[in-house]
DNA sequence: TAACCATGCTACAAATAATGTAGCATGGTT
DNA sequence: AACCATGCTACATTATTTGTAGCATGGTTA
């Protein structure tokens, strides 16, 4: 799978706009989850592997280069992080951990 | 593959906490995206189907299901439109529009 | 210094998901 | 009665993901 570039060649898009990239890479198995449990800090590979409950060594590898092509993350000594970029996508979601419970409260009923 | 009920199983977890059982199911293909689109207004099946530049009509349905059964969507004599969760959940992601331009211009650099 | 670790990651076959095209059924219109 | 548009299904092809095994590297420990 290609890397959603911005204005290249997007899966599910024509046009490549910047949203249509996001969406693509945020829609791929694992991405948004990646970013979600990275910004509680730092993890090597095997760390992170752990924090997702369940993700297969090649997908977390295939996905840590698409993020770090897209910088949303860097490595550094102390293993891979959430870039700049990264953090501020992140800030944007976060809302996402009280609404869900919202959610999941609501499908109950 | 199985619609990811908070509490039950999910794809990528052990634990099926609300917040897993959300980013499995906005980690599939479309899934975001349908919603992105789907806040400008009710749209049918087909003008949907345009809205999100490239979908097959056999993903679209499904993704229409799993969205329905999560009380995201619904569906009106108008078409399918955002039920008031789904809007509530796009009103969190709406700033990706921005930032998605942002970070288009950052990875020019 | 040789036998252990742990870590980051690759290989690869099997399983699963998405695509693309054709087309059917239904309910209007002309 | 022939013609449309719509919502959707069928199904074969193609692409993606999983799961397991395991290798290479760089410390530790005995």
């Amino acid at each position: 799978m290609t890397i959603p570039l911005p204005g290249g060649q997007v899966r599910g898009s024509k046009t490549g706009k910047p949203i249509m990239a996001l969406l693509d890479l945020l829609g791929r198995t694992w991405a948004l989850g990646i970013i979600w449990h990275l910004h509680t800090g730092p993890a090597t590979f095997r760390e992170l592997q752990q924090r997702c409950e369940k993700i297969s060594p090649t997908l977390l590898n295939t996905r840590l280069k698409e993020l770090k092509t897209l910088q949303l993350i860097e490595s550094q000594v102390s293993g891979y992080q959430l870039s700049r970029q990264g953090v501020d996508l992140f800030d944007i979601i976060s809302p996402l951990g009280v609404w869900s419970s919202q959610w999941a409260q609501a499908l109950k009923e």
